[in-house]
RNA sequence: GGCCCGUUCGUCUAGUUGGCCUAGGACGCAAGGUUUUCAUCCUUGAAAUCAGGGGUUCGAAUCCCCUACGGGCUACCA
């Protein structure tokens, strides 16, 4: 693990369905790492478990990355000079080295089956022995190369007799794993079992002897990943040992869990449709459920927001600085730095980032949107102004009125929905309260001398505000009466402003349309 | 059950070489202000006896031990 190596790190997912948000964070981690000292970041596909390889997830591993700007230097979908990326397509590769561990007698054929080893388990749970696993104190009791004499061994590989090779862990052994988070981590070997590292019925490897020779050959220098994964560290450093690679082995970080936000465990797909909030950075229809889950894309959030918030999951610069680029991440990233303990996923920070976010974009970047919810939406009919009845630079400015009240882009209809059409109903606690008997008489005596001006909010304002003085309205009423007769309801930006933006003729339309419609 | 990891405001966390911590920031919450609407925004505030208990020390959130609680792992899954 010398300090001058370069620093090569790798994303390593399984293709069993959409990449969890936990997993994304991983990533994350890693890319941050790898490019604040200057290295190179991997994806790498881990579908060595045939049974569970969902069709679909590796392009949505990929499509997610993208999304987030988190790109590959190497890869599955990319490509590079340690090749192939896909497990399943490194089978030569494993087989020699699955050889070299048995030659070597750190690892041994088994032949016992499923229900064989049920039936071990249970009778190692029931007996008062302290190890119930497949290990050192119990593997002469099972059929496998050790076992068994070597007759018997040779003719059942040669009948074709299903297998799996283990690992024979040496027991009494102290075993350290040096953690950059965590520290060291110190087990002995005799609470660990004689894991699988390879079965026959496929072909393929498990992950564990796929994971260090992957990483060997790739020249992986640190392996970041979740916390899950400690407790098979040892067996991971044990295995490098086998191989002869000790020297080379990477430097291992394993990272919080993210946690549900309620109660404790960690955060599950189910958790996100409990509380509604996505676990996954795009949507996904799951092919065989055909089950959909939503995704953090299509919720409306900005990927840099996304990005920007699951950085502080688990991670702090320890200034009082929260909102970073991708670049400020990478120059501020410090492994050291990530904490030890679960993070609890919380929704109202996510939405405050991305509510910050939002508000570093252009007003112009919401012009396609509003067009596009304004001609869904549908234009009542009367008086209204449709989506094309409004220029560019008019959409731009409603826009600017009303960004600052949007968490994501797509409330801006909410927001915005009065200026295209009338009120077809009044509020009827602001009737109540504002509309008085004499309020159509005063806005029509208003609307007769709006009329004459240029219509800009400042002189609105103070015609407004001089009518008011001159003729001792209740100035509270008369406002609130005439966003009553805009809006239909108490909300919106000012109201002057929104005159200026649907216009003097439609503006003294809704206030007569108000004053015929409330009446006195 | 066994093994491993963890434990500072409701949440994310600062605090890392013990003293400047009467524990700081952010989200959320509350109040006030701005906005003659609503929201935004601004200000202020409440909020952690640093899981509990023992040590070590002149002095501990920071070091050690024990306990409790939480989590992870314990597959021919990753």
């Amino acid at each position: 693990m010398n300090t001058e190596r370069k620093v090569r790190v790798r994303f390593a997912p399984s293709p069993t369905g959409p990449l969890h948000i936990g997993g994304v964070r991983t990533a994350l981690f890693n890319y941050l790492f790898a490019k604040q000292h200057h290295g190179e970041f991997l994806l790498r596909i881990e579908d060595t478990d045939s049974s569970r390889f969902v069709p679909g997830a590796e392009e949505y591993i990929i499509e997610a990355f993208q999304w987030l700007h988190i790109p590959f230097d190497e890869g599955v979908g990319i490509g590079g000079p340690h090749g192939p990326y896909r497990q399943s397509e490194r089978r030569d590769i494993y087989r020699q080295y699955v050889k070299q561990l048995l030659d070597s007698g750190h690892a041994y054929y088994a032949f016992d089956t499923p229900e064989e080893l049920d039936a071990m388990r249970k009778r190692l749970e029931e007996s008062k022995s302290s190890s119930h696993q497949y290990d050192a104190t119990t593997r002469m009791q099972m059929k496998n190369s050790l076992s068994l004499p070597e007759a018997e061994t040779k003719a059942l590989l040669e009948a074709g007799t299903p297998y799996v090779v283990r690992i024979k862990i040496d027991p009494g052994q102290t075993i350290t794993v040096h953690d950059m988070i965590r520290g060291e981590v110190t087990v002995n070997s005799d609470i660990l079992d004689d894991k699988v590292l390879y079965k026959s019925a496929d072909d393929l490897p498990t992950y564990h002897l796929a994971n260090i020779v992957d990483d060997h050959l790739m020249e992986i220098s640190h392996v970041i990943r979740g916390e899950e994964w400690l407790p098979s560290a040892p067996l991971h450093v044990l295995l490098y040992e086998y191989l002869g690679w000790k020297d080379s082995m990477p430097g291992f970080a394993h990272l919080p869990l993210l946690l549900k936000p309620d109660g404790n465990g960690k955060l599950s797909k189910r958790d996100g449709d409990r509380l509604g909030f996505p676990v996954f950075p795009l949507a996904w229809t799951d092919p065989k459920t055909g089950e959909k889950s939503s995704g953090y894309r299509e919720s409306g959030y900005y990927p840099e927001a996304v990005v920007n918030m699951l950085a502080f999951l688990g991670w702090n610069p320890g200034t009082e600085q929260e909102i970073f680029s991708m670049d400020e991440l990478i120059q501020a990233f410090q492994l050291e730095k990530v904490s030890k303990s679960g993070a609890k996923f919380n929704l109202e920070k996510a939405h405050w980032f991305n509510h910050q976010y939002l508000q570093k974009q252009s007003d112009a970047s919401f012009i396609e949107i509003l067009r596009k919810r304004a001609g869904e939406a549908g234009v009542r009919g009367g008086l209204t102004r449709k989506a094309d009845s409004f220029s560019d630079a008019e959409l731009e400015k409603m826009v600017g009125l009303v960004k600052e009240r949007l968490t994501f882009p797509q409330e801006i209809w909410d927001q915005t929905y009065f200026f295209f059409n009338a009120p077809e109903s009044y509020d009827e606690k602001v009737v109540k309260k504002r509309w008085t008997e004499d309020m159509p008489m005063i806005l029509r005596q208003w609307n007769a001398e709006a009329e004459k001006t240029d219509f800009s909010a400042s002189v609105l304002e103070e015609l407004t505000q001089k009518m008011i003085g001159e003729n001792g309205w209740n100035a509270g009423k008369v406002f609130n009466s005439m966003r009553l007769a805009l809006v239909g309801a108490s909300l919106g930006p000012h109201i002057f402003d929104i005159m200026t933006v649907i216009g003097k003729e439609e503006t003294l339309a809704r206030i007569e349309q108000a004053c015929q419609k409330v009446g006195a």
